[in-house]
DNA sequence: ATAGGGTTAG
């Protein structure tokens, strides 16, 4: 029976024979609108139908699908005398998620006779998950736990899922331990909700669990373990489970095709991916996106754009995910013209509204260092994601603007933004990189504040930017405390010790890391070479460079070379160094002759400097550095002239020296001094200070160290030799700022020189003061006297 | 109650 307005239903209705209620139902049914139902259901009562227990039920289902308000719906289970189970659960799902708790608690007192089941606590648990607040579907589970349903499977998923929904993965676990017989479906969820919390290792290690206990796996299971398989390039383990859908006959289910092309073209396998989709009588939409990223990541831009026009011409319209999968997000050099006409495209079809897109957008400019173009992109989202936030704070870490990025978090913080673990990954990495040790700890403080998970990346990032910072002892501190550490943490604990010159330390970590069966990357040999060079560990840094390529089979990069070269040279083995160049392959770059030259600066070796900065020169005819580094090898043997030409030579080329400047923080300030800065509103009292300084380090013998005196002299400036270096006016302005006794932490931008140096552990006797002196390189802890360095910079 | 592709991190 059809009805079409609310006076043909008061016909209808009128002509109803009393408990007619079927027709009452197939009413409901029909009803188009929640305006159009309410009148049946008033109708119904004031004719005196009062729906029984089934109809109820019913009109419950049609009211909550029409979008009927909680309240309306709450009305009608009360007005019913005696609800029963059924009645209640329907109630609950079809609640929205705020109503359906207090609905639950309140229970006792409004319908004693009512006990819930599985179904009633499963719903409820679904419904916290979709909460703000994980508080109320805490004290749920306590409630589940007391009423004795922990073990039932089916309240176990929801309460899973619940957890993970909070990224409490622990929490998740002990409730999936806590259910015997977990069946299909928990399983899956627990799977499931690993991965999207992306620890990526522990789904696999369920999934291997699930499989070996014989528990039965379905399709879902299959698609749910591919992406983990997939982000952790493990191939043999996507194979495996390709295997698994083959002899299980499930291997041509549309979900798990598209998860194995995704797999395998993460794990660069593109022609098995490539042969997958061709076995697809009719590919959708989702089954082309995975190829399309597939090709696009693998840097077969071409491949990409043809499938795309394919798609175009079969399909239709693509939608946001094709157009991200297109855009060369991993290796955009190269097609930095096909990235922006993709994103005429975008602008032109309207899917440049879409924040996944814009943020993939943003990902291309930035790593194509159009930070500009970034930024446009980003400022043009009316809703910014968290992804878009997070895209753009990394994109200017990874570009050096750190203060951009620093700042972008702070406008988040203003906003009233939450940040999440890449949030502050990113940002740490930003402070790592400035040396601001008072803002990685203002990150920290938010990381606790914010209660947000310490994942892998959290407390890698952490330790790098302590490391960096130049509390070695903080960052080992949280890498001791790590239960799940990767390569990565380990390769920054290493990199820590060997930016504090703790060689021995880094050798003893690697050790320990190898006998842990984790296996070094490029970056942990460089750490460790990094190590050994700068701790003068010269036979230790020539085995591990031997190890790297005869027992881990890792191919020495450019930078492994030139990290070679500072080791030889560094130690004063110029001709070894230069033999070792000679091994290097052709194409090595500039690396390797920049460490000669800068070996040459520190043995005096004029000679080999001007062969090695010939060869400089010539690859890298733009880069001031090696002018201004050859310059003072001849500054050091007392040829001034011929230093005097090279940076005539550098002048005539229109390069201009980087000033050299140094930061001190004092009180959450940053105070910048340059060489000879008159600036600071302290400046007269700085200037007495350093003054009384010199007369105390003169009497216990400090000479200025003339020779280097000139080395970053500007040649107009030669007459102001004395002229003070800005490291000396920062430690003096330290030590009028800070309490006696207290440490004193500045950071450099260019490398630390002779005389400063020989001048800062002067002091730190005089003074009694730790002084830790970050410069372009590394560290140095001056304390009584004497540097962390060894004097081996 | 779980379900395929795409964006952000050390």
């Amino acid at each position: 029976m059809l009805w079409r307005s609310p006076s043909h239903l008061s016909s209808v209705a009128t002509s109803l024979r009393p408990r007619q209620r079927s027709c009452y139902l197939d009413l409901t049914f029909a009803a188009a609108t929640l305006r159009h139902l309410d009148q049946i259901l008033a109708h119904a009562i004031l004719s005196g139908h009062h729906p029984d227990l089934v109809t109820t039920t019913k009109l419950l289902h049609r009211l909550a699908d029409l979008g009927s308000p909680p309240s309306h719906l709450l009305r009608l289970f009360s007005s019913v005398p005696r609800p029963d189970l059924f009645l209640l659960n329907v109630l609950l799902r079809s609640l929205p998620p705020p109503s359906a708790l207090p609905l639950l608690s309140s229970l006792p007192r409004t319908h004693a006779h009512l006990r819930p089941d599985s179904f009633t606590y499963a719903f409820a648990a679904s419904a916290s998950a979709a909460l703000p607040s994980p508080t109320p579907g805490r004290a749920l589970h306590a409630r589940v736990i007391i009423d004795g349903f922990a073990a039932d499977p089916f309240v176990g998923s929801a309460l899973t899922d619940f957890y993970l929904n909070f990224s409490q993965v622990s929490a998740a676990e002990k409730v999936f331990d806590g259910v015997p017989d977990p069946d299909t479906v928990l399983w899956n969820t627990l799977i499931s909700g690993l991965v999207q919390n992306c620890a990526f290792l522990r789904s696999l290690r369920v999934f291997k669990q699930m499989v070996t206990t014989g528990a039965r796996f379905d399709s879902t299971t299959l698609a749910v373990v591919l992406p983990a398989a997939a982000e952790l390039q493990e191939l043999i383990l996507g194979m495996m489970v390709h295997c698994l859908g083959v002899k299980s006959g499930l291997a041509f289910h549309s979900h798990i095709v598209t998860g194995l092309i995704s797999m395998y073209s993460k794990c660069s396998e593109i022609s098995a991916a490539k042969f997958l989709l061709e076995q697809i009588d009719e590919p959708d939409l989702i089954a082309c996106n995975a190829l399309i990223s597939g090709y696009s990541s693998n840097g077969l831009v071409g491949s990409s754009v043809d499938l795309f026009r394919e798609l175009l011409a079969f399909l239709g319209r693509p939608n946001s995910s094709t157009m991200v999968g297109l855009i060369p997000v991993f290796s955009p050099f190269g097609h930095e013209c096909l990235a922006r006409s993709i994103h005429g495209f975008a602008v032109k079809s309207g899917l440049d509204q879409n924040s996944p897109v814009s943020t993939a957008f943003t990902t291309v400019y930035c790593r194509l260092n159009d930070m500009e173009a970034a930024r446009k992109v980003f400022d043009a989202m009316p809703e910014k994601s968290m992804a878009s936030w997070n895209a753009m704070i990394s994109g200017y870490a990874q570009n050096g603007l750190t203060d951009m990025a620093i700042s972008l978090f702070r406008e988040m913080q203003d906003l009233h933004v939450r940040p999440n673990q890449i949030t502050v990954t990113s940002t740490l990495s930003a402070c790592a990189q400035l040396g601001a040790l008072t803002l990685g700890k203002w990150v920290h403080r938010i990381i606790s504040q914010e209660d947000l998970e310490l994942n892998v990346y959290v407390l890698t990032a952490l330790i790098d930017m302590y490391a960096k910072c130049g509390s070695v002892m903080e960052a080992r501190r949280i890498f001791d405390g790590m239960v799940e550490k990767n390569v990565v943490s380990w390769n920054a604990m290493i990199l820590g010790y060997g930016l504090h010159g703790q060689g021995r330390e880094a050798l003893k970590l690697f050790k320990e890391m190898l006998n842990a069966c984790i296996a070094p990357t490029g970056v942990t040999f460089l750490s460790v070479l990094y190590a050994c060079s700068h701790g003068g560990l010269v036979e230790e840094g020539r085995a591990a460079f031997q190890s790297m390529t005869c027992d881990h089979g890792i191919k020495p990069g450019p930078e492994h070379y030139a990290c070679m070269v500072d080791l030889l040279g560094r130690a004063g083995q110029l001709k070894e160094a230069l033999a070792f160049i000679e091994t290097v392959p052709e194409n090595a770059g500039p690396g390797v002759w920049g460490a000669l030259l800068g070996a040459c600066m520190k043995h005096k070796e004029t000679g080999l400097a001007q062969m090695a900065s010939e060869k400089l020169f010539e690859l890298e005819p733009q880069n001031i550095s090696y002018y201004v580094l050859l310059s003072n090898v001849y500054s050091a043997n007392r040829d001034y002239p011929e230093a005097a030409m090279v940076r005539q030579g550098a002048k005539s080329r229109k390069l201009v020296k980087t000033p050299g400047c140094t930061l001190i923080e004092i009180r959450d300030e940053v105070h910048i001094f340059t060489s000879g800065d008159r600036s600071h509103p302290q400046s007269v009292l700085i200037y007495s200070m350093l003054d009384k300084l010199t007369g105390k380090m003169v009497e216990a013998g400090y000479r200025a160290e003339t020779d280097v005196a000139l080395y970053d002299v500007e040649e107009e400036e030669k007459e102001h030799m004395v002229k003070v270096h800005s490291e000396k006016l920062a430690i003096a302005f330290g030590l009028i700022s800070t309490e006696p006794g207290s440490e004193i932490r500045i950071i450099k931008n260019l490398r630390v020189c002779l005389d400063c140096h020989t001048a800062t552990k002067f002091i730190s006797r005089i003074t009694q003061r730790l002084i830790i002196v970050r410069d372009a390189t590394r560290f140095h802890h001056f304390k009584d006297g004497a540097c962390s360095c060894g004097d081996f910079w």
